[in-house]
DNA sequence: ATACCTTTACTAACACTGTTAGGTAAAATA
DNA sequence: TATTTTACCTAACAGTGTTAGTAAAGGTAT
């Protein structure tokens, strides 16, 4: 039965190379510029092609969300894995999110700016329970050791992500006012207020 | 001179009508199903009507955006007015920030969810600058009082701003995973720990 | 080998979208 | 009264997401 299985594999191919003509056509003008029609003409198929591999363009977008983010969550883990401690752990993880958002900002932006991702988006992105985990275990071994281990850890991976993200989105819209410097002062600034917080 | 009085008051009623149902709109079924047929239809006027009053969309979305700014700067000055520290002046503005986005979450989607607005969008936003100034002020009484009073101001206003804007979108888009009290804690707790990182 | 069925892919259309060119009729000016 | 300006419209252009219907090709069963 080789055949069908060439058959499967073709179509992943054809779905493959649908996401990768999306995602260059993201990345050169932007999401708010993709269109079906284009990855059709991308990929050299028609239009109603597409249709088989995904069932509409949000589910495409969706799909480049959850390649963001395994992207961001290998990162976490490489910066994770060469640091010791808790701390050090946190801190690496704080600046390789904010290295990726800058070095990926079409990534980035697909992943947060399509307007506010509702809830039933956000469940779709199983991807996010492995950020959380990643993040939240070494706040759990910071909050075991500090001087209050009955702090809740889920407010404090809540606090880091918000606080990051706030950060990377209103640097993103206004680099003109604020120097480059300012921000990597105001991350270093929040990073350590961020660990000592936990530890007093 | 009546009569050109006259065409000029009702040249700007019809403008304020375009704005007015194009808020409609998007407070009805969010500013992505907004539409310039939909605006005419609801004015009853033919739709180049409207390309007499704004350049194009996204001079809807902007004015829409300027007006949310100037709402969410009314409410401010008012929580500082009742306000008496400079402490109690930020905590007050922290909340109503906080409780601007949730009251009037079509405007605060407006405002920061249509992508990440680009630079020059950003700039055309005179209301920003009377946003920053409202909270600068008490930042720098703040440092002034405090123990380090070479403390870059704009600094800690780039901090409050990211780090409320953060806690709320990452909580508009996630509100089932984390409860409704755990955000007022994480604001709280922010609040406390900025205003205490400026004194000491 | 013939008949059948499923898969694969297409063209063409529907119902929208933002935007604008061009025309008409009314109103203001000369 | 003749002319120009304005106010407003219809109709179109070029694009969008999405789908109905069709034709051909491939594999399966009789």
């Amino acid at each position: 039965m080789g055949i069908a299985e060439r058959k499967k594999r073709h179509k992943e191919e054809v779905r493959a190379s649908i996401l990768e003509a999306a995602w260059q056509l993201v990345v050169q003008d932007g999401w708010q510029a993709l269109s079906i029609r284009k990855i059709a003409e991308a990929i050299e198929y028609s239009v109603p092609v597409i249709y088989d591999h995904f069932a509409n363009k949000e589910a495409i977008l969706l799909e480049l969300t959850k390649q963001g983010f395994r992207k961001l969550n290998e990162a976490l883990i490489k910066a994770k894995q060469q640091a010791q401690s808790p701390e050090e752990q946190i801190e690496a993880m704080a600046y390789t999110y904010w290295r990726f958002a800058f070095e990926n900002t079409a990534y980035y932006q697909v992943m947060y700016g399509l307007g506010i991702p509702s809830c039933e988006t956000v469940n779709q992105i199983s991807e996010l329970s492995t950020f959380s985990e990643l993040i939240l275990e070494p706040i759990k071994e910071l909050i075991a050791s500090g001087k209050h281990p009955d702090t809740d850890p889920f407010l404090k991976l809540h606090t880091f992500w918000s606080m990051l993200h706030g950060l990377i989105s209103i640097n993103m819209m206004g680099a003109e006012q604020h120097k480059e410097e300012l921000n990597q002062m105001v991350l270093k600034d929040f990073i350590r207020g961020f660990i000592s917080g936990m530890k007093a």
